[in-house]
DNA sequence: ATATATTTTTAGATAAGTCTAAATTTTTTA
DNA sequence: TAAAAAATTTAGACTTATCTAAAAATATAT
């Protein structure tokens, strides 16, 4: 049997709310990230658990079996690739390639995306810097550090974003941050950690702490 | 307001009955090509209706509205630029590419096919030899001959196909006869309409009436 | 022209995914 | 540890797209 988009979309969901740990994810967490109210997401849960996709016990939160982790893994491979033809081949912006995505990851042919990678040349990270994974299901999330971890005078390579919405990702474009891209801490602001940062030896700019918390960068 | 998957499959189908001359379709046939029942389609047809994109009268078949066709002509353009990116690009056979620009040719967004078509260097024709609408929804069906039509003596283009099916693709392509080739009749059998015909000047083979009829090539 | 056959529509159900309101369970606080 | 608050589940309802069975309309044949 297949999984529906709402079914895919609900476990993908999972899999990035519970984390590298796997740990539980809550009902209420659901009914946030799916826009929808905590009655509908208890239904959904009980067909995923009946499917064996994940792992459910009422009051206690979810987790997502070897099977549902599967089907989750296989979902964002696909998103992460379709991003990759979206701005590598079709000339989108980084910005404009996520809602896109959300569609074109529930297409469903194994074929399909194993051609799309071929063509893509393997990519190994898609547009906003996110791990895709093999055809195997291996994802190895690099462990990138966080801007504000990055004390003054360190010079460091921008990797990533936490953050994927179309308004952050365009405010990053008419500051020049972008995927890798030299940024050098030159002073941060005790009061608000707001912090100038010089942008591939050129210009200083100053961000704020908003901004550096979505940051994902690599020390050198 | 959206078009769903179902309504937008619905209009292509009555679009492709209603040929040319937009003549009314009738809820069977409508049932027949969509895999429904009659009951199921009459429901549909009432939402068509309501939502301005079909002209229909109980008992006496549809059309579709002028708004109803371009809903209709765009998503022919986008299942047939897909399956020429499935084809072009990534290299799948013309037999193989039917399921898949099923799906794809839902995904919504204006750009999104713009950017596709402008990356495929604006193609006229799919993989099948099926004429693709442009951006501003003109399609203009070449008129071709059925090859059932063409004398003995003539030598001809092949240009397109009236079965999809992929065992009829795929006997094609073990025939030897695919897009462009050079078609000359060589002998047509009185009592079964199978005919001798030469392909590219090359090897000749027999065909049976069956595959004649699905054949469409142009005089030149 | 009337009876018969075919086509189409209506009536009443079902499954998926959602909702609100109410009940229940768990967690927190005093 | 008992009461209050928060989280979660249940109950009952709605929408979309489908179904079967029955009724109504149209077409065909004697
Ligand atoms: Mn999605
Ligand atoms: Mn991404
Ligand atoms: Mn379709
Ligand atoms: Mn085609």
């Amino acid at each position: 049997m297949q999984n529906s988009f709402t079914e895919e979309n609900y476990l993908k969901i999972i899999h990035s709310l519970s984390g590298r740990e796997g740990t539980e994810v809550s009902t209420n967490a659901l009914a946030e990230s799916t826009s929808t109210r905590a009655a509908s997401v208890t239904d959904m849960l009980r067909k995923l658990a009946e499917k064996g996709l994940i792992h459910y016990k009422k009051y206690q939160g979810v987790r997502l079996t070897d099977s549902g982790e599967k089907v989750a893994i296989q979902v964002i491979r696909k998103h992460r690739l379709w991003e990759v033809f979206l701005v590598e081949k079709l000339g989108f912006g980084w910005d404009e390639v996520h809602d896109i995505a959300e569609e074109l990851e529930h297409i469903p042919s194994e074929i399909l995306v194993e051609k799309l990678d071929r063509f893509l040349g393997h990519p190994k990270f898609d547009p906003h810097g996110d791990p895709i994974p093999d055809a195997k299901g291996n994802l190895t999330e690099p462990d990138y550090t966080i801007l504000t971890d990055v004390h003054i005078g360190e010079k460091v390579l921008m990797m990533g974003v936490l953050d994927h919405a179309p308004s952050f990702l365009q405010h990053l474009d008419r500051s020049g941050i972008t995927l890798g891209a030299v940024i050098e801490v030159k002073e941060i602001n005790e009061y608000d950690k707001s912090a100038s940062v010089q942008i591939n030896g050129g210009p200083t700019l100053f961000i704020s702490l908003e901004v550096s918390k979505n940051l994902l960068v690599q020390r050198r």
